[in-house]
DNA sequence: CTCCTTATGCTAAATTTTTAGCATGCTAAA
DNA sequence: TTTAGCATGCTAAAAATTTAGCATAAGGAG
């Protein structure tokens, strides 16, 4: 139901390394694991999430590649739901000024122009 | 060090509150906790939380107000840099506009105009 | 075909988290 | 001032998470 919000640590590291890979082997989660365990653990961590339904997997060779089984848009949107609450009180224009604040350098002018023109969009979809 | 990616399921959902209301006593905690447990425990998991540095207190009257160790600002900034690793391939436009399409009914067309301020600020300010 | 490597399945132990209970002290009202 | 109402401090047990180890199967190289 609510899902995502009842992981525990490690389980959460690992969906969003899943999530930010958008599918990944036991192996590769290892790999980005913050005080990474034995494999074996991974193995069974990843095996725990998707007994609870978060995560599927397909068969690739000999390997399992998991991916999430609520789709990363959906995810995503209850994030930035979640973050708005929490730290910007529900205001997203003030998510957006922090978003352009973290940027930095990485706005071109260019880039400028693609979020003017997505704010246009917002407005004219009467938003 | 890294603090706040360390913290258990109980732990980050009291962290989560006491960001969004900028502090906290133990009662109220408790009542925005969801599946909540007895008062007792979230005194504990309060003490803990000060004691792993997460937290501070100050006394009113006879009870604890406890409030972040860090600050509202940063605790958000390493949020969202978090949320745009993980789900937004460190696309600053991509994130936008998913906040846009979030907030649907919420905008009205002098918040449109404060967005566009808030780009064309950022673009002067040479990021 | 046989062996080595790399997977997985399962089980069980260690550690952490989560929880509640009880004793005690402070505040405020009668 | 006495007492009822909250609030804290501390302790310890229950539950969940996190971990590792061993047995086994499958694939590929020689």
């Amino acid at each position: 139901m609510k899902g995502q919000k009842n992981l525990s640590r490690r389980e959460r590291q690992i969906m969003d390394i899943i999530y930010e890979l958008n599918e990944a082997t036991a192996a590769r989660v290892l790999e980005l694991l913050p005080s990474p365990p034995s494999y074996s653990t991974v193995r069974a961590l990843l095996r725990v999430l998707e007994e609870k339904g978060h995560l599927t997997h397909k068969q690739d060779g000999p390997r399992y590649v998991f991916s999430p089984t609520l789709p990363r848009e959906e995810a995503r949107e209850n994030a930035l739901k979640h973050l708005l609450k929490t730290f910007f009180d529900n205001s997203t224009e003030k998510a957006v000024a922090a978003l352009l604040d973290i940027s930095e350098e990485k706005c071109s002018e260019e880039d400028y122009n693609r979020l003017t023109g997505l704010i246009n969009k917002a407005r004219r979809e009467g938003r």
